[in-house]
DNA sequence: TGGAGGCTTGACGGTAGTGTCAAGGTCGAG
DNA sequence: CTCGACCTTGACACTACCGTCAAGCCTCCA
C-alpha cells in the first residue's frame, strides 16, 4: 500500500506518516522506484501511534512502548538490561499519567455533577 | 511570597511560573515595586499544573480545567452554557486519554511480566 | 506524447513549552 | 554609596509535531 491509501486509511497525513518514518515508529519497504510499500499491519500501528500523540506520549517513548503491543510487531530478539529498565521507567511514567489524568477528570465529573443539581 | 521562592517550594523555574501566569493559570498580585506577590495557595496550584503538563495536558485545558479543583480556587460565579460544554468535552477527551494510557501500560506490564517468565 | 496525479526530498513556517541572555529597576548589607 | 542578589520585560533559540510549498521523478491514460 502507497501512502496516500494509507493516509486515507488511517486519517493521518502524508506528512504525518513520513514524519513517524523519520521519528523510527514505522519502517515502510520501499518499491523499485522509491516510493513507501506499506503492510496491513501498519494500520493497526499508526492508529496507535495518533491516540499516544494525542493522549500526550512523545514519540521518543512511542518507540520503546510499540514493541510491547501485541499486535503489529513481533518482540525484540535482543531485550539489553537498559532497555528493561527503560521500560519499567516508561510503565512507571505512564502509571503516574493515567493517575493524574483520572484523578483531574473525576474533579471535572464531580464539579458538572454539582453545578447541575446546583442549577 | 516572591517569584524565587515560589520557584523554590514548586521545583518550577521563575521562567516556567512566569509562562503561567502569561497564559492564565495564575494571576499573583504585584507589589508596589511591580514584583510579583503569590499567596500559598498557588503552590498547591502549580503543582497541579506541572503534573498535567507533564501528562501532556495543553495550558489551555489546564485552564479551563483548574476551576472546578476543590482546593486551590473557588468556583466561578457564572457558568455559560459554553463553559459547561466545554467541560464536558474536556471530561470525554481526559477519559479517552485515561482509557488509552491505561491501555498501553498494561501492555508494557504484560510485556514486562513475560520477558520475565522467559528470562 | 503530453498532462494529471501521486510520489520523493528539502526547506521554511507556526505553535507550545522552556532555557537563556540582555538591559535595567529594587533592596538590603557593609 | 556601592555591591550583590533578586526582580522586571523582551527577545532569541531550541525541541516536538505538523502544515505547506517547491522542484523534480513516476505512472497511467487519452
Amino acid at each position: 500500500m502507497r501512502i496516500g491509501q494509507l493516509a486515507e486509511r488511517t486519517g493521518a497525513s502524508p506528512r504525518q506518516l513520513r514524519y513517524y518514518e523519520q521519528q523510527g515508529l514505522i519502517s515502510p519497504l520501499r518499491q523499485v522506484n522509491g516510493y513507501r510499500d506499506f503492510d496491513e499491519a501498519v494500520v493497526e500501528r499508526v492508529h496507535s501511534i495518533m491516540q499516544l500523540l494525542e493522549a500526550g506520549v512523545p514519540t521518543r517513548l512511542i518507540k520503546v512502548l510499540l514493541p510491547c503491543m501485541r499486535d503489529g510487531q513481533r518482540r525484540p530478539d535482543f531485550l539489553t538490561g537498559d532497555m528493561l529498565r527503560e521500560l519499567e521507567q516508561l510503565h512507571g511514567r505512564l502509571s503516574a499519567r493515567v493517575d493524574c489524568l483520572a484523578e483531574h477528570r473525576d474533579a471535572v465529573r464531580r464539579f458538572l455533577d454539582e453545578t447541575e443539581t446546583w442549577g
